[in-house]
RNA sequence: GGGGGAAUUCCCGAGCGGCCAAAGGGGGCAGACUGUAAAUCUGUUGUCACUGACUUCGGUGGUCCGAAUCCACCUUCCCCCA
């Protein structure tokens, strides 16, 4: 036995039915939920996110859910502090904390992540939005030709993050990486990645998830939801669609569309992330005949 | 019935005699990921024994050293006249 704090974690591509794995999980093993994905936390955003309605949470304590206004600045470095304060306090009631959520860089840093870099002065990352691509990736390659190594050049983001942690703490994003990155994970965690073996029926469920969305009024939703320019909320998938169609650039139909394929997509590259967490433990729905079955499985490799 | 145009790899779409397995885009597939992560970015996409070979550009048959590209006929579709 560890003393580290023992955490179930259900996480996996969106549509998968993480929701309910975990809810059925906190039954059986005395549970409360903490959500892990980074829109689920904003309010107002409830029917575009899939974030779990009153009726799905059976009674269930769920935490970090709903409570961040769309217009703040949120992100992994203020969601970890949050979410392991949640951890403490849900293991101090003598509870099972029990994350859900498909972001996977969430789940990361909360496992692995001892520290962050200091945050940096905001002018810096302006300052640089304003030069060329080529001009930036030759400042990265001239500072931290570590990073720049790694970071391929057209990635913009990325070289404007790692150029603005050098010119902002005299420190490149290598060394600082060096010093956050714990080899063992801070928690006794139990990671279940849940999905389907057959990549058409989860694309099949991500389809009929976007027609139930737009059938339970997500455009009304959206509609009513003022996303100011620029922020992260304004950038989730369902809201961006949405909002070319009340500009009038395209069809409400084809923003159903559109939503349907960035959640394909969206869900491949969730696929993808989360085949780098190799302690984790894969459960493909469509290879169980039940729910109860595979919480059988979770509840089984949680005693181990 | 007459005249004109078009058929290209999963889709759209360039190519108009050799440098074409065929631009570009879309989609698919695979991957990266440490303070925007539902974001951002990369690779790949005819087959194989893969620095080479083989089968592709509606069908058949020609011309030519050589055709997706030229000719004839056929099939289908579109437009105009009737």
């Amino acid at each position: 036995m560890s003393d580290k704090i023992k955490i179930a974690a259900v996480v996996g591509p969106t549509a998968g039915g993480k929701t309910s794995l975990a809810v059925e999980l906190a039954k059986r093993a005395n549970g409360e939920i903490i959500c892990c994905d980074s829109m689920q936390i904003y309010k107002q955003m409830k029917k575009g996110s899939a974030a779990p309605t009153e009726e799905e949470k059976q009674g269930i304590p769920h935490h970090l859910f709903d409570f961040v206004p769309v217009d703040v600045n949120f992100s992994a470095a203020e969601y970890v502090p949050l979410a392991r304060k949640t951890i403490e306090e849900i293991s101090g009631r003598g509870k099972l904390p029990i994350l859900c959520g498909g972001t996977g860089l969430y789940l990361e840093s909360l496992m692995y992540q001892s520290d962050y870099s200091p945050s940096v002065d905001p002018s810096i990352r302006v300052e640089l939005q304003t030069k060329e691509d080529d001009t930036l990736y030759s400042m990265l390659s001239k500072y931290d030709p570590e990073s720049a190594n790694t970071i391929h050049k057209n990635n913009r983001k990325r070289v404007i993050r790692a150029l603005e942690i050098y010119l902002g703490t005299g420190k490149t994003k290598t060394e600082w990486d060096a010093l956050s990155r714990t080899k063992e994970s801070i928690y006794d965690a139990r990671v279940f990645v849940l999905s389907y073996r057959d990549r058409e029926t989860l694309y099949d469920r991500i389809n009929r998830r976007v027609e139930i969305m737009f059938d339970h009024g997500l455009v009304d939703e959206a509609k009513s939801i003022d996303f100011p320019e620029g922020s992260t909320a304004g950038d989730a998938i369902g809201y961006k669609e949405l909002r070319e169609y009340f500009n009038g650039n395209i069809t409400l139909e084809q923003a159903k569309e559109d939503i349907k394929q960035a959640t394909r997509r969206y869900a491949k590259r969730q696929i993808t992330w989360f085949k780098r967490e190799k302690s984790a433990v894969s459960l493909y729905a469509d290879e169980y005949d039940s729910l109860d079955d595979i919480v059988n499985i979770v509840l089984n490799c949680l005693t181990k």
